[in-house]
DNA sequence: CTTGACTCTCACGTAACGGGAGGCTGGATG
DNA sequence: CATCCAGCCTCCCGTTACGTGAGAGTCAAG
C-alpha cells in the first residue's frame, strides 16, 4: 500500500509544493516512484512524515529535523518522549502567555500602567522561536550530551529490552493475580496498577494519574489496544481498567 | 522617559535587526529620533510591540499585524480579548498534540499500527500556520464582520462607557455592602462577587471560577491593584477577595 | 582624547515554501 | 478508441521575515 502525492498532502495537511521542497532538500523522499516518475510514499515515509510535522510546529529548522531524525541514537520512541516534553514546556510557556493577558486586561480596566519588564516578561530570555535551539543545546551535539541523551532522548538496545523484560513480567504478574481471583480494587492489583503507572514515568513521560486513567480508557475504547491484552489473557483490558481507575480514586 | 534600540531589543526579547525591520516596513516606527538619528522607543511604541509580539506568537503575518493594530475599530482591550481567544483554542490544539503522542507511544509499546488519519488527525484541516488564517475569516472583512466584531474584536464608545457605568454601579454596592457590615461569606456579597465574575465573562472573556480565584488573589499580591480598590473605600481589596474565594467554594 | 560599546544606513543572503508555466499520465466516459 | 480532465512532473522566479556583515558616525567613561 502506497500513496501518492497529493494523498499524503491531504492527510498531512500540507501542500504538495512542500512535499516536493521536502524531497528536494532530502528531508523526505518518497522510498518509490512509478515508471511516470510520480512520487509513491509508503508507511515509513507517513511515520517520518508526522514526526516532521510534530518537529515543525515544535518550531525546529527543516535542517535541525533532518539532523534529529536521522540521528542513530534516538528512535521512534525516543521521539514520541522528546516531543511529550517539548510540547508540555510549550503548553506551559502559552499558559503564562494567557496569564499575561488577563493581568494586562484587568490592569486596563483599572487605568494600571505596566512596566517595561512586565510587558515582555512571557517572551523573557527565551524568544519563541530559538526556544526551540534551547532544546537544541540541551539535547544538542556538546559535552554533557552523554547524560541527557540517556535520560531523554534515546535508548540503547540494552534499554530497550530490560524495559521489554520488565513489562512482561509485570503482565505475567497481572496475569497471575487475575488467576488467583484477586478484585481489581483489591491492594495488590492497585499496586500492579501504580506500578504500570511508574514504568511509564521512568521510561517514557511522567504519566499523571490522569493521564493514567486517560490510557485506561482508551485501552477499552480502542480495539487495538484491548485485543492486545486480550491476546495476553481474556478480560485483561478491563481488569486492569479497572485496576488502574481504583488506583487513581485512592492515591490521587 | 524613552528606551534606545538595543534596551527595547533586550526587553521584548527580539533583535535589533527586527526593530529595524518593523521601521522599514512602518509597522513599529518609534515616536522619535534623536539629533544624531537614534531611535528613541516611547511606552507607547512598546505596548505595540508587545500586541506585536503576541499576534506574531499566534502565526499572523506582519502585514496582518498592521492591518489588526491600524484597524480603528478595534482598541486595546479588543486585542487582549481576541489573543485571549486565540491563545485558549492554540492551548487546546497542543493538548491535542500531546494526548496523540501519548496515545502514539503506548501504540508503540504494544507494537500497533497507527492509520494514516490517525498520525495526522491532530493537524487535519487546518495546518498550524493558517490557523490564524482561519482566525482572519472568522474576524476579517466579509459579510458576517458586523455580528463578531461587536462581540470579539471592539467595542463602540458607547459600549464602553456602558461598561464604566456598569462597573462604577457594581463597585458603589460592593461598597455599600462594606458599610452594611455584611461578611465576605454572606450570599449578598457572594452574589456581587458573583456578579463581577459574570461582567468579566460577558464583557471580555470566560471568566473560569479558578481564573477569578486568581484574579483576587491578584488583587492582594500586586500594590497597584490593591490601591485600586483601597483608593475606592479602605479594606476592599481584602473584602473582594474574601468574597470571590468564597463564592467559587460555595458555586463550584 | 581615545577607546569600546552602541547606533546608523545600505545591501546582499537565506529559509521555507507559494504560485505559476509548460508538459506528461491515466482512469473514466461518450 | 479517442478524448477528457484531474493529478502529476520539472523548472524557475517571487515572497516573507528577517540574518549578517560593511563602512561610518556617536557617546559615556576613564
Amino acid at each position: 500500500m502506497s500513496y501518492p502525492v497529493g494523498k499524503v498532502a491531504e492527510l498531512a495537511g500540507v501542500t504538495v509544493r512542500t512535499l516536493h521542497h521536502y524531497d528536494e532538500i532530502g528531508l523526505l523522499s518518497p522510498s518509490e516512484r512509478s515508471a511516470s516518475g510520480y512520487r509513491r510514499y509508503e508507511e515509513a515515509d507517513l511515520e517520518r512524515l508526522q514526526q516532521i510535522r510534530y518537529y515543525r510546529e515544535l518550531g525546529f529548522a527543516l535542517e535541525e529535523i533532518a539532523g534529529i531524525l536521522d540521528d542513530p541514537r534516538s528512535d521512534a520512541t525516543a521521539h514520541l518522549r522528546r516531543q511529550h516534553e517539548l510540547l508540555t514546556a510549550r503548553i506551559k510557556q502559552l499558559e503564562q502567555m494567557l496569564t499575561a493577558v488577563e493581568f494586562a486586561m484587568e490592569a486596563r480596566t483599572m487605568g494600571i500602567q505596566l512596566t517595561p519588564e512586565e510587558r515582555f516578561e512571557v517572551f523573557g530570555d527565551f524568544n519563541p522561536d530559538d526556544y526551540a535551539e534551547e532544546a537544541e543545546q540541551r539535547w544538542g551535539g556538546t559535552d554533557s550530551y552523554a547524560e541527557s541523551a540517556r535520560r531523554t532522548s534515546g535508548y540503547t538496545k540494552a534499554d530497550w529490552v530490560r524495559f521489554k523484560a520488565q513489562n512482561e513480567d509485570w503482565s505475567r504478574r497481572l496475569s497471575e493475580a487475575m488467576d488467583a481471583g484477586l478484585a481489581p480494587e483489591s491492594a495488590p492489583v492497585m499496586e500492579l496498577a501504580e506500578e504500570h503507572r511508574r514504568q511509564i514515568s521512568e521510561w517514557f513521560y511522567e504519566c499523571t494519574y490522569e493521564i493514567h486513567t486517560g490510557l485506561a480508557d482508551m485501552y477499552l475504547a480502542d480495539d487495538r489496544f484491548t485485543q492486545h491484552y486480550e491476546r495476553i489473557k481474556p478480560g485483561m483490558a478491563q481488569f486492569l481498567h479497572d485496576a488502574i481507575h481504583a488506583n487513581a480514586v485512592t492515591r490521587a
